[in-house]
DNA sequence: ACAATTCGACCGACCGGTCAGTTCAGAGGC
DNA sequence: GCCTCTGAACTGACCGGTCGGTCGAATTGT
């Protein structure tokens, strides 16, 4: 349980998480990446089984945190579905803020059917899905969401918008305030599940 | 002005995109696309100055008719903003199921800052924003949409909630009919923009 | 007490291979 | 006759992965 490989293992996922999310997987050789590590080579192919492999790591440490906050999100909020989907959000946002070059990651790779991590990558986003979903769905129950939006979709939606206007909002418009970003997004959904008087 | 000089242009955006929309723009190489082209490979170089402007090409020649068909949708349906939202959601939704593989290149190169094609692309996502903002921005005017949402980011969260949906939707449940998923989108958007009774 | 040994972590020069891009003489076709 | 295309050979940069070796701290043997 040394502590010495866990911090090289921290070196190598930051400069890996920032040089992919620059450039993208295959553009980020390894050796751009054990240099900004301050690194040797050898030491990735002694840790992992390879490039891909390292992302794979990569995706996993980055996403359980990810999922551990939309869960704290829902759990805090437990009678009170709108404001777990604030908190959801809320948490999201400053996920994407906090690891803008690891969202570009998932974005980007989301959707590639070719990637070792294709997995693991599925087996996280369910788990968040499933965290909205089921807030969601306990709103519906409750009578605060109104029930003709399906759940499933809904959950796809706020979580595909969140993450696409926050990007964009970095891309464009950096200076504008996280909080009007997250106020516009509450807004939108709020009104997009509240039921019709 | 020859028609054969096209017709070869055409056969390498077609190879271009389906070979890059499945493996990345990186992974993609020349020798595979003209392969999948029937053409030589020296025919790339005559025609572009390298992979990257091909890309570029490529780009403008399948965005232009993205943009017509948004601004023919907002056209049509000039005193009507509700449908003219609708229209352009079912106009992009049949764009990304017709062009899959370019919707994912659009995806994973939007919010890349490295690359050539990355002018053309952020000129043509602000024609598309701006097409959808007018229209949102004409609703709030006459009073069928809320005035408390900001046009320029209702035009992102939709244009974003639909891509992400629909990407979604093609990777995890792709025997939905599209109409199903249609009707969802601009049920959550109607309900997001109609003002409050 | 201290040398000998083991071991996990790391190093970095090197290798095999890939790929974008070049070149150019020649062949069709409009 | 000029525009378009061919296709194979070549170059040079780069890249993922390898592997023999180093280093220091713990462990063992005496």
């Amino acid at each position: 349980m040394s502590t010495r490989s866990d911090a090289t293992k921290r070196r190598l996922f930051d400069a890996a998480m920032e040089l992919i999310g620059e450039r993208g997987f295959t553009d980020a050789s390894v050796d751009e990446i054990v240099e900004r590590a301050g690194v040797a080579k050898g030491t990735v192919y002694y840790h992992f089984a390879g490039k891909a492999e390292l992302v794979e790591a990569l995706i996993a440490d980055r996403m359980k945190p990810l999922v551990e906050s939309f869960r704290e999100a829902a759990a805090n909020n437990s009678d009170d579905p709108p404001g777990a989907i604030e908190a959801i959000v809320r948490a999201e946002l400053e996920f994407l803020l906090e690891h803008k070059s690891f969202s570009k990651l998932l974005l980007t790779e989301m959707w590639r059917e070719d990637r070792v991590w294709r997995e693991t990558l599925v087996m996280f986003r369910g788990e968040l899905m499933t965290v909205i979903r089921d807030t969601i769905a306990q709103g519906v129950e409750s009578g605060v969401f109104r029930d003709d939006v399906d759940p499933g979709f809904g959950a796809s939606a706020l979580f595909g918008m969140t993450a696409t206007v926050a990007l964009d909002w970095l891309a464009f418009e950096p200076d504008k305030p996280l909080q009007d970003v997250h106020d516009q997004i509450t807004k939108v959904a709020f009104n997009a599940l509240r039921p019709t008087d």
